[in-house]
DNA sequence: CAAGGGGATTGGATCGATCCAATCGCCTAT
DNA sequence: ATAGGCGATTGGATCGATCCAATCCCCTTG
């Protein structure tokens, strides 16, 4: 009873895992023809393939990785850093993208390294000592920045990377998957608009971050599209609670029916600004989230918020890796995702405010 | 300017990295006195180290991990499984431990490697081809359960292993690190009762779930030890919002003046039924969280909760792995960390409710 | 002066899977 | 009947680092 049978196959406590010898002797063949039966099994006569395949269930045999690694010059592993948070506080965004990005590398018979970091300089620095290793063949990155060194130093190395997040830079290098997010905003903002408000608020960040010029853009340009206004219904703030307070403060004085904030959190701290003014979310102001993090869902009224696919951005993380692994010399791909708005209570109650 | 030069050395772009023979070869010795210089430098003469350690250095050699993998036949490698959160829900806790952990295993020389797994079922499975492949030396567990199936299994197998959460069952096999979450209710029902309540009502889950009782023993002891009464002030509910709010008016009906809140979720259900009847969460009722998730801070008011010691669990874990890796017939250790009250104005303005 | 001894250094064998080139077996075409 | 051809199968060499046992060097001791 201490001796399990595990899945795969038969295991006395204290026997070494099977070699690749031990299944060849057992199926009464060479050892290359159990690694072509792994490798190419079409090499095989279907007998033959019949009872390798038998040999390898019997001892619940899996090639060694290591030695496989050392042979083919290849790990079939990919690396990502996880970024030392400073304030400890978590990025639910990362997070899910995390799980995703396991899903996805194992989907594809990859196996996910993570590793602490505490800077982008740093990064490069694991991202070095791994490749001098020879632990990792690829890199998934995340957290992209402006001026982000990571893209060129992996570029200039020809070593095969997609990062979650574009470049913003002039010049860019590399393989890159990201959410649109003035897609996002357009949704939430066309979403608000159809409900027939007319003057809607965006709560988002200091001018200057690509992300939230891109999401701003979406906001804005919709409401051009409508012929509304935006002069003054723009406020920015930095991401801190009081700030994002005082912030939605001086939209509320300008008299919005709707905020379109950038973030979850931004919108939580709207509001706070309206109950400390008597006045309720979603019935008297709607609010429109982005991220659709473990909160909006949670707060009461629910707030309506933009969903990242992040699992979709995951998947095309790897399979641009791959490619590039195959075909080290193609042109840099790049792709943008749709989000997808998903609508809750705190911009619902149309009938409430539809007299725009 | 395409070929920057690595941290740790030279690098011509095609040449792939140096090896142990290359270095030795510059350094003019054998291969063997290269490896000894890595791996008992104690035996070299201080001149013979010193100039295998300048080639080291010159050609930014790093040991192929593979091949050292290898013939040491261990891998320095931890797998940790990432739970596939049905709902797409993250959860803030793990995911902070899982930044952590990263950070403990990197500090102990180990690298991480993370996988994805629906069940525990599926997870043993998944332990099982890791092991076979020797792509792992031992696990760390997470989201442990009451009777689970991975601890007697990786016991039977006498794979290394720790955990994080304890083992609730009768008979319990391995190491782990769990937070006294008892010390926790404990240290936030004082510290209400400290500030005058005597009415402190306990929001938490149904009878049964191991956390669950551990976190409500803190509160019921604290409340005996000062003599309160905790008839009917304990509401249980699962976690889901709407039923958080129901059976956080149950509560609010027994007039506490005070809430002990297993969750930060549960807290947040308890902010909304006291705006609900018009009242303000810190200064008529007081609130305490707990896991210090993202939100307590972002509340209005912010939310007074229990921080959990993440990176201690995550740094004992892995020292307990390395200590039974050592002595694999140890008996099984076993570690309670307290968690830390952080205090906020969920909980504070005393003087508006001293009254008790 | 030769033998002894211990620290420092070395080459050969090995871990397990894959690459390569060679061989084997069997069937067809001459 | 034999050469030719092709599919199937095989052993030997190799990837890079470490284990092991042997050797080397230099200094002490009988």
């Amino acid at each position: 009873m201490d001796d399990d049978v595990p899945p795969g196959g038969v295991s006395r406590p204290g026997s070494r895992p099977a070699t690749m010898a031990d299944v060849a002797r057992r199926a009464q063949v060479g050892r290359q023809t159990v690694s072509n039966a792994l490798n190419s099994p079409e090499l095989l006569r279907p007998e033959t393939l019949a009872r390798v395949t038998a040999a390898i269930e019997e001892l619940g045999y899996r090639p060694h990785a290591a030695a496989r690694s050392l042979r083919r010059r290849e790990s079939r592993t990919i690396g990502h850093a996880l970024e030392h948070s400073a304030a400890g506080r978590s990025n639910a965004v990362h997070d899910r993208f995390l799980h995703a990005l396991a899903d996805a590398a194992d989907a594809a018979g990859h196996r996910l390294l993570v590793f602490p970091v505490d800077s982008h300089e740093q990064e490069i620095e694991r991202y070095d000592q791994l490749l001098r290793e020879q632990a990792v063949d690829a890199f998934v990155l995340a957290h992209t920045s402006e001026a982000d060194p990571r893209h060129r130093w992996l570029h200039g190395k020809s070593v095969p990377f997609a990062a979650f997040g574009r470049s913003w830079g002039e010049q860019s290098y590399g393989d890159w998957v990201d959410v649109d997010g003035a897609a996002g905003t357009e949704a939430a903002t066309e979403h608000l608009a159809a409900a027939g408000h007319r003057r809607i608020g965006l709560l988002g960040w200091p001018r200057g971050s690509g992300t939230g010029e891109d999401r701003a853009e979406g906001w804005r340009r919709t409401m051009e599209r409508h012929g509304l206004p935006v002069r003054g219904l723009r406020a920015a703030t930095a991401n801190s609670t009081e700030e994002a307070r005082q912030a939605a403060r001086v939209l509320l004085d300008r008299e919005v029916t709707a905020v379109v904030a950038l973030s979850d959190t931004l919108a939580l701290g709207c509001y706070d600004v309206l109950r400390e003014r008597g006045l309720r979310p979603g019935a008297d102001v709607a609010v429109t989230g982005f991220d659709d993090s473990p909160i909006a869902a949670l707060l009461d009224p629910a707030l309506t918020s933009v969903e990242q696919p992040l699992e979709q951005a995951a998947k095309e993380c790897v399979r641009m890796l791959l490619a590039r692994i195959t075909e080290p010399r193609h042109p840099y791909r790049h792709r943008l995702l749709a989000p997808r708005l998903v609508a809750r209570d705190s911009s619902r109650p149309p009938e409430a405010v539809a007299q725009g």
